[in-house]
Formats: structure tokens, C-alpha cells, sequence
DNA sequence: CAAACCGTATTACTCATATAATACAGTTAA
DNA sequence: TTAACTGTATTATATGAGTAATACGGTTTG
């Protein structure tokens, strides 16, 4: 069963897609693997104090991509191989990279001040 | 008078933040300094193909914050100094900072594998 | 003074997000 | 078999973001 214990919640960004970036997130990280059962869309959305409809968008939207498989009354699992994983890790990192680097430069950052500053946060606690 | 050349609009984001995150990081970057003339809303938000509103939504929560000086009838200045100049460096640095480490701790990836991340994609262009 | 700007305000509309309350049919396990 | 879960679908409502079209009054400059 995939945890979403780590998920933090922020606001800002619509829900759908933070649930959609957690489960992408932990597909690169290897935490989350072919197989995996995903919680009901009822269990989640109790667990995360949000609507079912706002689970099932992002439920939906993991279906379309080829990520996870649903079947009326059944459970569902995350379907995975090595391309599709492979896809997901480029689009989500190159996303990143490139939203950090604009975000860097716009506030005149050189790229040595902008590792500096990685680093010195990397070891701070985020989670609330 | 500043300059909106650098500004790139996203998807996934207010408009109306965008605007307020560009000026800030401007600030940070000293590119943006006290005493500057800011366009006016009509002007902006005809360069930025974007309702005047949308603008002024910006222009207001700057001037709550204290950023910015408007009068009626008149052109807008930035008002900064060396406290306001702190503050804001700190909020958009640590935000910003404190969002990348997350994300990447998410995705499963070391210290050095972010930072080698960032490396690779600095020198890429950014701009569409 | 008068024209051309400026900031400010109002009302109405569209769209996406999110919630709410159900309902129905398929699967699974006691 | 039946109860308790699943996924799926529908309709309604509320809110915020963004657009659109105006309007009013103050400032600036020729």
C-alpha cells in the first residue's frame, strides 16, 4: 500500500496536482513500484481532509498517463516499466531544474551562490 | 522606468503573483532599486496582454506590503530600503529554497545529485 | 486651461478548482 | 450469499482568478 504520509500539503497549487506530483515523485524516487496498491479514493481523500472527487481527478489523470490501472470495484495498482518510468523522471526533472534555475536567475543568482544556497538548506527540516 | 523584459509568463500560477515574485526577485537582484518608476497599469498590462485589473491586483499588494507608493493620478515608485530590501530577500530566498529541497528530497535524490542537477541545467536556455 | 495621461473603483461575466450529496454497479471476503 | 468495500458518475454549489467594459477624479505637461 502506497504512503502518503510524507505528503505535505501547501496551498497555491490545485490539489489534483500535488497528488499527482507526490505519486510521480516517489515513482522516481523507488519508493513507490509496479504493483503497488494505491488506497481507495474514500480512504485518501478521509486521509487528507479533501473532497473524493479532487482523489479521483488525480486518480483519472495517473490512469490516462498509463500509470496505474482501475477496474470498476476493484482495487488499484501502479503499472510501471522501465519507459514509463523513465519518462516521468525526465519530465519531472527537467521541470524542476528548469523552474529553479529561471527562479535563480531572475533574483541575479550566480550559479555558485545558487549551489551555496541548496546546500545550506538541504539539511534544514521542512516538514511542519 | 523598470524594465518587464525578463518577465516570462507560467501557466499553474496567478498571474497577479507572477507579477509581485518578478519585482521582488528584481529587488533582490538590485535591478530594481528605490526611487524606480514603475509602468503604469495600463501600460504593463497592454506588454503583458493581461487585464489591467490583473495589474493593479499586483500594484495593490505590493503597496500593502510597502513596496511601492501610489497616488491617484500619479506615477507609482518603489519605495525600498535597506530593512524592506532584507526582508524580502529573506522571504523569496528561503521560500524558494526551502521548495526546491523538498521537492527533490521527495524525488529521492542526494545532496549532490541536486546539486548536479542544478549544474546541468544553469547554462540551458530557459527563455521559449 | 486643456488634453493626455495617471490611479482607483465598480459591475458583470467566464472558467477552473473544490466541495457536497448522492447513486449505481462491480469485486471481494467472511 | 451478503455485507463491506471498490470504482465510477451525476448534479449542484461556492469560491477565486481572470477578463471585460466603463467610469470618476487627480496629476502632469504643453
Amino acid at each position: 500500500m502506497i504512503s502518503f504520509e510524507k505528503f505535505i500539503m501547501e496551498d497555491g497549487m490545485p490539489i489534483y496536482l500535488q497528488i499527482l506530483q507526490y505519486i510521480k515523485r516517489g515513482i522516481i524516487a523507488g519508493t513507490i513500484a509496479d504493483g503497488d496498491e494505491l488506497p481507495s479514493r474514500r480512504m485518501l481523500s478521509a486521509l487528507l481532509g479533501v473532497n473524493p472527487n479532487t482523489v479521483q481527478k488525480a486518480y483519472r489523470m495517473l490512469e490516462d498517463e498509463g500509470l496505474i490501472s482501475s477496474h470498476s470495484g476493484a482495487k488499484s495498482y501502479m503499472v510501471l516499466n522501465d519507459e514509463t518510468i523513465a519518462r516521468v523522471r525526465s519530465q519531472l526533472l527537467e521541470g524542476d531544474a528548469v523552474g529553479i534555475v529561471l527562479s535563480m536567475k531572475q533574483m541575479g543568482l550566480s550559479k555558485a551562490e545558487a549551489i551555496a544556497l541548496l546546500e545550506k538548506y538541504w539539511d534544514k527540516e521542512v516538514n511542519p
